[in-house]
DNA sequence: GAACACCGCTATTTACATCA
DNA sequence: ATGATGTAAATAGCGGTGTT
């Protein structure tokens, strides 16, 4: 088994597993069985009606212009009908057994070409997808970090109105957003209107405070 | 439905070319 | 010169399909 081949083992299992109706026919669906293959005996030659080594020699590596033809055939048509295939065979001063087997092998290459490509794509696709996990994640920890200031803040704030309520009960009516900082937690979530209170936009043109907000979706 | 021929596919072998 | 390696041609075995 070529180096090539053994690489694809793996994108292949990659592209059966995303794309199962695509590579329905390439390789065995999950849990079918796929028989182990009778391994094939070597044929040590010497037998009867085995050929010399000249002869063998001689139908070796067809010539370029034979190639040149069958190559152009093969663009115009991958499969090859028995009508199609004598024609070329004839043209080309080949055995139809020859020009079959051309097609048969000039399919397999061009399958693995297309394997390849495909993988490298979603190669790619993947790596695009880790990335963009990995920015997401990050995002989540940064925005889980501003919740957690917010939820400082919320507290620092609560004590302070709870201070301020309890040492003058006389100002029970509003707070006093004069001595308090803004609340930075609103950021960019901030509601028109409401920018010097800490409230939460819950939909349905509903506001709710902050400790609020928190016992709801904390 | 069995037997057969034909075809395509995959895995493998074989022969050859190239390179270190 | 030679062994390792890659590649194209060829073969074996299997399954699917159409025909008789």
């Amino acid at each position: 088994m070529t180096t090539q081949m053994k690489e694809l083992e793996d994108p292949m299992a990659l592209i059966t597993q995303m794309y199962p109706c695509i590579y329905t026919q390439v390789a065995p669906q999950q849990g079918e069985i796929s028989k182990p293959r009778r391994r094939r005996k070597k044929n040590k030659g010497g037998e009867s009606g085995a050929e010399t080594a000249a002869e063998t020699a001689k139908k070796r590596k067809l010539s370029q212009e034979q190639v040149d033809l069958l190559e152009l055939n093969f663009g115009n048509e991958h499969k090859l009908e028995s009508e199609r295939k004598d024609r070329l065979a004839s043209e080309l001063g080949l055995d139809p057994r020859q020009v079959a087997v051309w097609f048969q092998n000039r399919r397999a290459r061009w399958k693995n070409k297309k394997l390849e490509e495909e993988y490298s794509k979603l190669k790619t696709i993947h790596e695009g997808v880790v990335v963009e996990k990995c920015r997401l994640e990050s995002e989540v920890l940064k925005l889980k970090n501003q919740l957690r200031e917010a939820e400082k803040e919320i507290q620092g704030l609560t004590e302070r109105v709870d201070g301020v309520s309890s040492n003058s009960p006389s100002s029970s009516s509003g707070l006093s957003m004069e001595a308090v900082d803004p609340p930075p937690f609103l950021g960019e979530f901030g509601v028109q209107g409401f920018e010097d209170q800490d409230v939460f936009y819950i939909g349905q043109n509903s506001y709710i405070n902050g400790m609020e907000w928190m016992n709801l979706y904390m």
